[in-house]
DNA sequence: TATGAATGAGTTTTCATTCAT
DNA sequence: CATGAATGAAAACTCATTCAT
């Protein structure tokens, strides 16, 4: 739903995820977002009614540049080929748009406010489902390994995907995510099978 | 060396760790940190010259924590006995010490200070080294598979670890970790094999 | 240049002027300046970024002051009839503003600060600068004797005008400077000369 | 009445002094005092009763300094030559403890509480009635001229005493007071005669 | 005579937010 | 749609001082 947002509320999260980046969430004030924007802070209220909104935008716009990523063919996938599809879209999704890479998978940022911590878990696990639900195909099929159980299977897939994007992250984006990214979906498929 | 840290020290640095494990560096504020003490909040500044060097003390007691936690007998393992040793050791010491789960692996928190920052990554950087070296002699013992860099393999093995520790901490601690670990170090042993 | 400075920034110094005046710089906080202005705290920020930038205006606007009191008619002058405008120029000056005796010769109050005590000791040097070419004129000029170096002659001048502003303020302005301070000058003729 | 006064009270004193004279009286805290004298805070408490006390010895310990340099033989001097004995001693004062030169003569200094400020303003006139009772002497003696009232050559001794004693202290020492001030001396003999 | 630990009151400054224009 | 001016609350930190030991 980009729709329901105006493009000035667009730049502002832009900006907000960046500043997260830059200097984590003690970075993100209105001061310095209105600063980043050019214009001064009541300025800022004109397009959000409080800090708070703001910040829990920004987290839904994650979500949907994440499904922006997955491309309509991928859609169609399934199994432990749709699994690698989910994997390779979240590598294209940071280089896209690199500052995410500090902020998407970094739960604790958000540890301050129950509420958007809920909301941050809730998509960690909403994305874990359908990943879940793809992995647990591409066991009935016989795709991938049956002595270790779809839980720990998904964080075998997860948590070096994550370790990898946010290394990147912490290295000021200092290797190729891409190359990287496809040596670890390589070294999935073989340990994995 | 807790030599160099006086009893009220430990303390402070103890209660830092959770204010931070529950609500997130925001949280970690001096007003707080007092009042889970039961003093008032100059009375932080005996034992501190300032804020940042609590957090900079927290940081290396993480070191000392994960130090203490390897065990003598642990230290004379290698190859890939050593890894998974040390492996078993992080879960150990999020047992032990639950709020650290929140804390350790989380190197964002700390993105508003260069130099803490820094001293997170090098911190990382120490204990992934540590855990290659290991990995290579297992390789060439051929104890794992030799068709996955180290790289990436030490990804494969930390990456999963940190994410289930992540998972256990935003849980609440809501399932067990040792036996979940037991599994995760069970299932990486089969697939790097 | 008050063009440079905004209404609310002049009434802030005015303010910080007076505060030193009757307190000294200890006296000089932003709590007192705040209340004097009939503001919070905070609106202060507004205005200057900091209390430092604060007292550099200030000093700054010491300058100015001083500048503006010396007339055009007394730019042309030049030797003794020069070095005395000036002299005079400072009476009127403080006596138009009686806050500034307490505050324009009292070097000692930023001895705080390394670069405003510059910025101090730099004023004073300029305008000793000043009096220091007139009063070489007025030599050359045979004006005033010969049998005293310029340097010693200058503090022979500016000793006295600095130490009747003081007693002035120190006085509660308790006597009329500007009777006092013509006495001063015709002494000055007398002994100069 | 330095027998009023314990050795460590002498000393306290002096860290006082040289305090001011580097950073001003805002440098003048009992934390700052403690470390110099090498203990804690509390430990300056067992020698005055409160920081009040200690400025007001310290302005006291002028007084007695003042009185130290004046010799003997200095005392029975009288008319001009008493005067000049005076002014001789304020420079024998400072060069021996140069601190003094940034803390004697600024008397808006302690313009933060009233009793000290009325103290040092005791002091001044004080030295000041010494010096007017000698300069009535010369005058009537005929050793200085008569067409300046005592009042105005007070001022115009004096204030060329102080700035130049200020000076020296502002510029680090940077010169020879002793003999500038013999310079001073001799110019004010020179244009009071 | 000194220390370690603490405190109440205050410092400068930042934060999110409001409101009249 | 944006600004200038402000605010209540809170941040980190400092200050003089106290008290038990």
């Amino acid at each position: 739903m980009p729709d329901c947002r105006s493009k000035r509320q667009g730049e502002i999260i832009d900006h907000a995820i960046e500043l997260i980046a830059v200097g984590g969430i003690q970075n993100l004030t209105i001061k310095n977002l209105s600063a980043r924007l050019g214009v001064t802070e009541p300025a800022i209220y004109r397009h959000f009614a409080n800090k708070f909104e703001i910040v829990q935008a920004m987290i839904a716009s994650f979500d949907e540049a994440a499904d922006n990523e997955i491309t309509a063919a991928d859609r169609d996938k399934d199994g432990l080929e749709g699994v690698m599809a989910f994997v390779e879209s979240r590598f294209r999704l940071v280089v896209a748009k690199p500052s995410l890479a500090q902020v998407m998978f970094a739960e604790e940022i958000f540890m301050n406010d129950a509420e958007l911590s809920a909301q941050m878990l809730g998509m960690m696990h909403k994305h874990m489902g359908r990943l879940r639900a793809m992995l647990l195909e591409a066991r009935e099929a016989g795709e991938v390994r049956a002595d270790i159980s779809p839980d720990i299977m998904l964080r075998l897939i997860m948590g070096p995907v994550r370790l990898l994007i946010k290394q990147w992250g912490m290295s000021g984006y200092g290797f190729d995510l891409a190359s990287k990214g496809r040596e670890l979906i390589d070294a999935l498929s073989k340990t994995l099978r």
